[in-house]
RNA sequence: GGCCCCUUCGUCUAGCGGCCUAGGAUGCCACCCUUUCAAGGUGGAGACACGGGUUCGAGUCCCGUAGGGGCUACCA
């Protein structure tokens, strides 16, 4: 079995293309075979240089690895069409030759008016006489080479996924096979390419399930065995309406949040490769069994093209975000302090290894993403000297008024320093002796301490918190806030 | 407009004629746990687009309608 994912080199890499790819790598590996990566840059207008390495780089994040390549390279290359042009030539003048296609040299500006016309290309040179092409030949007139598609009939094409879909024939153009400036079209040059890179699966989306006839005419007029087809969905947009990847960068959802749509964006958003590996995999196709999460390992046992669902979906970010905290609540803790790091450090922080250590298990549960880090936890990393006691609308909580806050934070120190061990728990029990005695809930005593030390409202457990800090900065901390509470 | 594809809870999906008073997940709501936020636990609301057939029996097969998506380039 060999599949291959074929982009153009349009830009920077779009989830919908991983999807597609994912599901051919997928299929490749559950059955032993090749996933190979080739590049269709045969629009030379839109072809963008730099593609190829942010392509790669997606692929390389998200651990799909690649058979045979432009940088893998391989027996069937080279692997970018641009490098591949005689080819095509060769075979598009073996088509000509052998009657099933032949040279058009409409100009754009008649061509502009039959379609104006309605109708499309009016087949005006399928039949011209030998002397009509001579002329035209001589002149060095430039042209097209147009398959000649049948005129009756239909044509039926076998799909993996949703079983055979007729065509009329009479509904199909002469489509170009070889553009003027000597470069093929997708029709001809992946064709040849799955013929010799010996592809056994063609995977790509619906949106060429309409040229399909016209694919499957050309292969018979080469008279090639033909592959296997598996035509599949699209990702819609999050309301279901329009194709995802009209969306060239990450945009607002329906509840305000980013919805990322490149490979880059994931990696910014501290999404874990894993879990979008997972989430992209859940689309479409699923595991089986009710269970959601799985390894990629496990999925590859289970794929098959055959069980993809035919109909597009609407893309179910918000589904990533809980698959991501899954995938960060079961990592090894050494393995998410490496992710954190470089995240905090972009943050401007300095991050002390040993302190990040003690901080990850209190983190853990909390982080929907990586990037979550920051506004979370952030302030251990800061400069300590340079901590400001957080404002009033801070360190009161509620249904509490600045001077009981003072009360409690005044109260609380002897308690603290009296500690022998500053441990958590034994801060804990004293704290909570401490909150009865002077008549308050825990969560008042407790929430004051919080944003004393923390600097947020929102914080890790304030006693783990305190713990990492230290007895003598919490409590250097406590009575900064006291003197903002209550200037002397 | 023409042609093609698709249609189960808001969303992702299970279901391949009787196991379905339609299952799971997410999201949402409630309760429990609880020092904030989470996590976790329990429960709840929530779908077979519609109309015809076929069949003893249809979410499952067929036709039509509607809705959605796509194609209709010397782009892929």
């Amino acid at each position: 079995m060999r599949t291959r994912y074929a982009p153009s080199p349009t830009g920077p890499q779009h989830i919908g293309g991983i999807r597609s790819a994912l599901f051919a790598w997928l299929y490749a590996r559950r059955h032993g075979g090749q996933f190979i990566l080739r590049i269709e840059d045969t629009d030379r207008k839109r072809s963008i240089p730099g593609s190829v390495e942010m392509i790669l780089g997606a692929f390389d994040w998200l651990g799909i690895d690649i058979d045979e390549g432009p940088r893998e390279g391989g027996a069937y290359g080279p692997y970018v069409q641009s490098e591949r042009l005689e080819l095509y030539q060769t075979w598009a003048k073996w088509l000509v030759e052998n009657g099933f296609a032949y040279k058009c040299y409409a100009t754009a500006q008649e061509l502009a008016e039959m379609r104006k016309a309605g109708g499309g290309y009016d087949r005006r040179y399928r039949d011209a006489s030998n002397a009509e092409i001579n002329k035209l030949e001589a002149r060095g007139a430039p042209y097209v080479v147009r398959f000649k598609m049948p005129l009756t009939g239909s044509t039926i094409g076998a799909d993996m996924i949703r079983g055979e879909v007729e065509f009329a024939n009479e509904q199909l153009q002469d489509a170009v096979l070889l553009k003027s400036d000597g470069y093929p079209t997708y029709h001809l040059a992946h064709i040849v390419d799955d013929h010799f890179m010996k592809i056994s699966h063609i995977t790509r989306a619906v949106e060429w399930l309409p040229s399909f006839p016209l694919h499957i005419r050309i292969w018979n007029a080469l008279g090639w065995a033909k592959p296997q087809f598996a035509h599949l969905p699209v990702l819609l947009n999050p309301n279901g309406k329009g194709k995802l990847s009209k969306r060239k960068e990450q945009f607002a959802g329906a509840d305000g949040k980013s919805v990322p749509v490149l490979a880059q964006e994931f990696i910014d958003a501290g999404y874990l490769p894993a879990a979008v590996l997972n989430f992209l995999s859940n689309i479409g196709w699923n595991f089986g069994d009710d269970k959601e999460i799985f390894t990629t390992a496990q999925a590859i046992k289970r794929f098959d093209l055959r069980d993809v669902n035919p109909a597009n979906s609407a893309y179910p970010i918000a589904k990533l975000d809980w698959l991501n905290s899954q995938y960060i609540q079961r990592a090894d803790a050494a393995q998410l302090c490496r992710l954190l790091k470089p995240i905090l450090e972009e943050a401007g922080y300095a991050v002390d290894e040993t302190r990040l250590a003690r901080a990850a298990p209190l983190l853990q549960v909390r982080l929907k993403s990586t990037r979550d880090v920051v506004p979370m936890a952030g302030f251990f990393f800061a400069d300590w000297a340079l901590f400001e006691a957080p404002p009033a609308d801070i360190l009161v909580q509620r249904k509490m008024d600045g001077e009981g806050t003072a009360g409690i934070l005044r109260g609380s120190i002897p308690v603290l320093q009296g500690l022998d061990s500053f441990e958590h728990d034994t801060q804990y029990a004293a704290m909570q002796d401490y909150a009865k005695a002077i008549g308050y809930k825990n969560g008042q005593v407790f929430g004051t301490l919080r944003a004393a030390v923390s600097g947020q409202k929102v914080s890790p457990p304030t006693f783990e918190t305190m713990e990492i800090l230290g007895k003598e900065e919490s409590l250097r901390r406590i009575k900064l806030a006291l003197q903002s509470l209550a200037p002397a």
